[in-house]
DNA sequence: GTGAAAGCGCTAACAC
DNA sequence: GTGTTAGCGCTTTCAC
């Protein structure tokens, strides 16, 4: 087996011409740098013939680009990131580049320490779900002319590339859904954590209640509550202490998980008794008994436009536009919010 | 904002010192190479102070190594997958590795085109979970001594590190476990795919049965019915014609949610009234009405294994050993295989 | 039309 | 103890 690694000088030797003139080739410029024909079709025929591959490393040393861009989410094994991972990932291989993912945890020094890391590897561009302590790095980023889109979540104050879903409608449509199947005393479940993606969920939530003359009842769960088992504690005790509630609407898939976890161990009647409601379409609700009413955030498109974005700004002659994409959601209807009587 | 980046050639010139004698400091070989304390711990105080980091593609061309390590799945987005790639990714992180994982679909012409891609980037190694036309080119891997573990499925005519569980004893104590439970006709759903893991379970599942005195079912669904539509028909089909059997035993996780799905759609009864098991357990399986018994793969331990094996091979001194290792499952017992009375 | 050579940033053998 | 230098494989300017 030649498992020989060839190198643009032995493409040279092999073939009594300059490396410069088998780069040339290489890359296309043969016309443009006016290598004769039967010169050019020598060393394309050579290589063919013994597969060469050029070192992409040696490749990235030189031209500063490797190819290579970073997508870091809050956690990798949540199915809404590994979906969407998975959609990015055949966009970028399409397109030649490879997705280096990472999880920061929602947590600041784990996403400072991600970005530098991968920034001494001169990654390409970052995709980047942020934490919220991270604003300062962005700014950085920003103003440093890194290639650079954000997703789910932004800081106000800085201007860059980002691709979000309309949260504020998309939980206001979902709440008034609720409200129009007559539901009247709904309980709104979050994290404590003051993203633009959090907050806009509960300001849409709270304008239609507000708007129908309805209560809020609000639960948000520190973001220290680390271990699943605080967050399971504060869910019961909330859910305990407001059994007047008759629907509850989890603000992200995981709550709305440990809310049926909690629900199932402790009071196994409210499951269908109460509406549900939950932002983000995972199998889970398709398929639970009864059928979940979730939130559908466009996962092609998202991705879509992530990766178009990203690859705008990794073109050479990129004019420095900055946009914003709001996409809209798709409240999936299912038995879990059926129309109430009473 | 100092964006610039340092080179060592600029610390050099700053501190009237040469790059080799930089180098060495940087690589803690001071002492080594008998660096004069004064010396070092100048070079010392003033990469601090420029905070330098060294370019790593540099780096990388120069050693050989890239610090990359390549895992490729099935599917990044089938939740046993993507909690895996969640805790090597961990692991490897804090040993000063990067992780790239990559998709393959379990398609052959997709898993030798990554793994050429990758072999050109020079990763330093490979977690793979292949597909099953690509023996010939993880022989190759091998005999060029490249770091290669294989998950899940191994080639028995290879001799190369593993880790995989015991599917056969696993499957067999699944099946075992609805027989003693009083199950009597328990169908088996898997793929046509001739893969190790897949072999082993039907095998199980058949030793189980056959000894049993009890008669097999099974359905093996076609590798090439790629669109979910074909898969559902042919569960469909398959649950319309077997309408004898009280238990089903599903090979995958995606299997099962397939299979529950083509129930709730077609046959709601058979959900409550037949035993349901299957391999692999997600967070479905824990909520569901009624909860599913699975066979729980130890993902912890599968990730530490891996990494630890792959780790070794690292090593510069690394003895080529050839492990295998083979973990045990868990019967995971739940509401959907209760005892049977009839 | 083609080649020589510089240089990307780093490591390490060798020289002094 | 420290410096000089070759070279990893590639791209590209400049020279002829």
């Amino acid at each position: 087996m030649k498992k020989q690694h060839y190198s643009i000088k032995d493409i040279a030797k092999a073939n009594g011409v300059s490396v410069t003139t088998v780069s040339f080739v290489i890359n296309g410029k043969a016309k443009e740098k006016k290598i004769s024909k039967a010169v050019t079709e020598k060393i394309l025929k050579y290589i063919t013939k013994i597969k060469y591959k050029p070192n992409q490393i040696a490749q990235s040393l030189r031209t500063g680009k490797t190819n290579i861009i970073v997508f870091m989410v809050e956690d990798i094994a949540n199915p809404f990131f590994a979906n969407l991972a998975r959609i990015i990932e055949d966009i970028a291989y399409e397109k030649g580049y490879r997705v280096l993912f990472c999880s920061n945890d929602n947590n600041d020094d784990k996403s400072l320490e991600l970005i530098n890391l991968f920034k001494d590897r001169a990654v390409d561009g970052f995709i980047i779900i942020p934490s919220s302590g991270i604003e300062k790095k962005i700014g950085e980023l920003i103003s440093e002319g890194v290639p650079l889109v954000l997703f789910d979540r932004y800081f106000p104050n800085l201007e860059n590339n980002k691709v979000i879903v309309d949260n504020k409608k998309a939980s206001y449509t979902a709440t008034q859904h609720l409200i129009s199947n007559n539901y009247k005393n709904i309980g709104f479940i979050s994290t404590d954590v003051d993203q633009t993606q959090m907050l806009d969920r509960l300001e849409g939530y709270k304008n239609a209640v507000l708007e129908a003359g309805l209560t809020d009842s609000i639960l948000r769960i520190p973001l220290r509550c680390i271990g699943i088992g605080d967050k399971k504690k504060q869910l019961e005790t909330f859910l305990g202490e407001n059994a007047q509630l008759d629907a509850i609407y989890f603000a992200t898939n995981y709550l709305a998980i440990t809310g049926l976890i909690v629900m199932k161990e402790n009071f196994p009647s409210y499951i269908t008794e109460k509406g549900i409601i939950a932002f983000d379409d995972i199998d889970l609700f398709k398929l639970y008994s009864p059928t979940i009413t979730a939130v559908q955030q466009p996962l092609e498109q998202i991705a879509t436009k992530l990766m178009d974005t990203m690859l705008n700004l990794l073109k050479e002659d990129s004019e420095n536009l900055v946009s914003t994409v709001v996409l809209e959601t798709e409240l999936i209807e299912r038995e879990s919010t059926q129309k109430r009587f009473k």
